[in-house]
DNA sequence: ATTCATTATATCGAATTCCGATATTCCGGT
DNA sequence: ACCGGAATATCGGAATTCGATATAATGAAT
């Protein structure tokens, strides 16, 4: 069944005509008369009884009308309560990102989001490893990672594609490694704790053992002692996409395999109600990664 | 709105999945996303958060489903009363019909009806003029004439075509008439009162004044006459084929003008609720007037 | 960590439905 | 009897829907 035909139905009973009715509902007699008839055969009933110039209720009409009525009311309700709904991000957003992630991308959609969003406020929690959401009474929580914890409830929103990058001045000393084997023989700067970086090759993973004697707990370390040349570090495009455009950095291309690429996703405390001030946040943030130039800045 | 997406709603949150409840309504996964969607870009809303393996309302989803449940049961309601009411027809219907009409088309139509409506009861009145249905406590009435008088409440069941008939002995002493003009030499047998017969010659009226010496204040008395071969009587095809196949009657063509074709008439007492006993034998005598057949025998 | 069965959905092409335009018939007021 | 307006039939083009096929994602089981 149409609500758009049950319209038409309540609105000829109350106008007293079909035409009056298309009028009332801005379309043509036609469409109302055709409306009526596909009510009329989806329930296997005559509603009304019409001529050219009269129009009277079918006892089964008379049944129905109230349903009809009902059925009107409901939907009208339901959308009035959406609709005020669709707007009611308010409160706190308590959201943990990756320090980088969001100083150079969630910081920049705040102001937007705090003006379109009247009620809304935000804390953004700059940290580099996941907190634990519930205990931090977060509501919500960036990642960049390989795949989820399988523990986790959580969303990809995009996919992250990284490079190799290294400073000029460190290329100076050295030339570039073009394979995975010249790499190993460089200065690599990795997380704290990440012994490996992983490539593809040819759909294979490659894991490559790293000589570091460099590692930082933030993947912001690992940017500044890149720009200052302290050796090669595996970044997100986003993320060095300004540094590389100015040439602070300088993407290197392997010949034999590239980066893992990696996404970002959103965890959240629970797979229960996401709430409006959640969601408004999320939305942002996909039309955001969506861009296509979102990695070339 | 569309109840049938309405349905994939409230069916996909009881099931916890999309697919378990295309299951359940009998309709593809493919379809069930379809609808589901269709649903969510008429409300504007996303209603349920889902990934493949998991499916969560939204706080818009968790708003809306008290109104869809609501819609479902409404539509159910509706479609129980009126499927309890469609086959309604109960009582004494009163429907007075012209005799032939009625011996001939009525008549055989009357097991079937009470057989189908073992609630219902019939009283035919038999009457080739018109009863005041109030007065009579009538429900129904079915006429045979041009037009309508326009103080009738009354509907168009079908056309009613006649022809010209005499029998063969009445022909065996004078040639058929051929022209309107050798018509009006013969004896013809008109219903008391009236004077003249229409007759169509490309879509114009004529009127011609007849002969008679014979007349009957029922069609049954001038289709009698006929019969015993008293002269030509302008009968409806439907009350003569029997006789025409028969050869008890032989048609009368004339070359420059057909008899005006009237129509069958239902008369009701009132333009308000027509009743499931009215609109049973309505509907049964529609479906006998629209077999091709009808005509022919 | 890997595999696999299942889920959700994208894409394509054919079929169906819908709608506007035009026309016709009917009806009731004058 | 006439006429303006109502209801609806018909036709053709556009839009939508659906089934078939395919792909990507997911989470449970191992």
């Amino acid at each position: 069944m149409n609500t758009e035909d049950v319209a038409v139905y309540v609105s000829a009973v109350t106008a007293g005509s079909l035409s009056e009715a298309a009028r009332r509902l801005g379309i043509s007699p036609m469409l109302a008369t055709r409306r009526l008839a596909s009510l009329e055969t989806t329930l296997g009933v005559r509603l009304l009884h019409r001529t050219t110039r009269s129009l009277a209720l079918t006892s089964e009409g008379e049944t129905f009308l109230p349903f009809a009525q009902a059925l009107m009311d409901n939907e009208q309700e339901a959308r009035t309560l959406l609709r005020a709904e669709g707007t009611g991000a308010a409160g706190l957003l308590r959201v943990s990102v990756p320090v980088s992630f969001g100083l150079k991308l969630v910081a920049p959609l705040i102001p937007r989001l705090l003006e379109d969003n009247p009620e809304l406020r935000i804390s953004l929690d700059l940290s580099d490893h996941l907190p634990d959401l519930i205990s931090t009474g977060s509501d919500l929580a960036i990642r960049i990672a390989r795949l989820k914890d399988s523990s986790l409830i959580a969303q990809k929103l995009a996919a992250n594609p990284r490079s190799l990058v290294a400073s000029p001045g460190y290329l100076e000393g050295r030339p570039p490694p073009k394979t995975i084997e010249d790499l190993v023989k460089h200065d690599c700067l990795p997380i704290s704790g990440v012994t490996h970086w992983t490539f593809m090759r040819a759909n294979t993973e490659i894991h490559v053992r790293l000589g570091s004697r460099f590692s930082s707990t933030s993947i912001a370390g690992c940017h500044a002692a890149c720009l200052a040349g302290g050796g090669i570090a595996l970044l997100s495009n986003w993320n060095v996409s300004q540094d590389t455009n100015r040439g602070r950095l300088v993407r290197i291309q392997l010949e034999d395999a590239a980066p893992e690429t990696i996404a970002i996703w959103a965890v959240y405390p629970t797979s229960r109600l996401v709430l409006p001030k959640v969601r408004v946040f999320i939305a942002a943030l996909r039309s955001l990664l969506a861009d296509p130039g979102f990695d070339n800045d």
